[in-house]
DNA sequence: CGTGTAAGGAATTCTGACACG
DNA sequence: CGTGTAAGGAATTCTGACACG
């Protein structure tokens, strides 16, 4: 996993770093539109994805949105990465393939 | 600044991503081997870069260096980062340079 | 619906000191 | 020298609720 996936900062420092309210930030969890991690005690830990998505949301909220319709447009996004990353591995596997076998095309 | 630098994450996460305890992290701080910024509260954060030094200075401790040693060696590299930063400088310059007037040999 | 706030408690962090070796 | 620990206090975070609209 990445430095920008690691769920590792807590929510003063990711209210400074988009301009969000703790407020804010811990509705948008409540509306399932961010899943932070817990430290045992209970504190929120959040990834700088997790930041750049909170920054999104916001644009969004202020284009009128409401979090419903966000959450709707992540869960499409997110449900047609994974399509991408299985047609991105088919690639791979084909290219592999075919950089196996071209040599002996030449013999 | 790269997510690699931001200094973001709280002591008790670090304690965990590092195996050290506070008081060793605490103690690096003070020997001048680690340098996180503080909140407005005192509260110190750290980047994943400070991470990685930490686990640097694990090793060399447990190698037997001291703490001392291992600040200068830590000094040296970062003058040498900074001479290689600026021959890189130098080198993207002179590439610019090439670039820019090839075009115009050929006239 | 999205956000502010006061409330009370719990988790986290801080510093300076004593201890051991 | 490098690290553990108990001590007391301060900063940070948590939850559930009331408020407004």
């Amino acid at each position: 996993m990445t430095y920008k996936e690691r769920k590792v900062i807590t929510i003063g420092v990711v209210s400074e770093l988009t301009g969000l309210s703790e407020r804010q930030i811990r509705y948008y969890e409540e509306r399932r539109l961010i899943f932070p991690e817990r430290s045992r005690g209970g504190t929120r830990k959040y990834s700088f994805d997790d930041v750049e998505t909170l920054m999104e949301i916001a644009d969004k909220l202020e284009d009128g949105l409401q979090t419903y319709e966000i959450r709707k447009i992540n869960e499409k996004e997110k449900r047609q990465n994974k399509t991408a990353m299985r047609e991105e591995m088919i690639r791979g596997q084909l290219n592999a393939r075919f950089h196996f076998n071209a040599p002996t095309v030449k013999n």
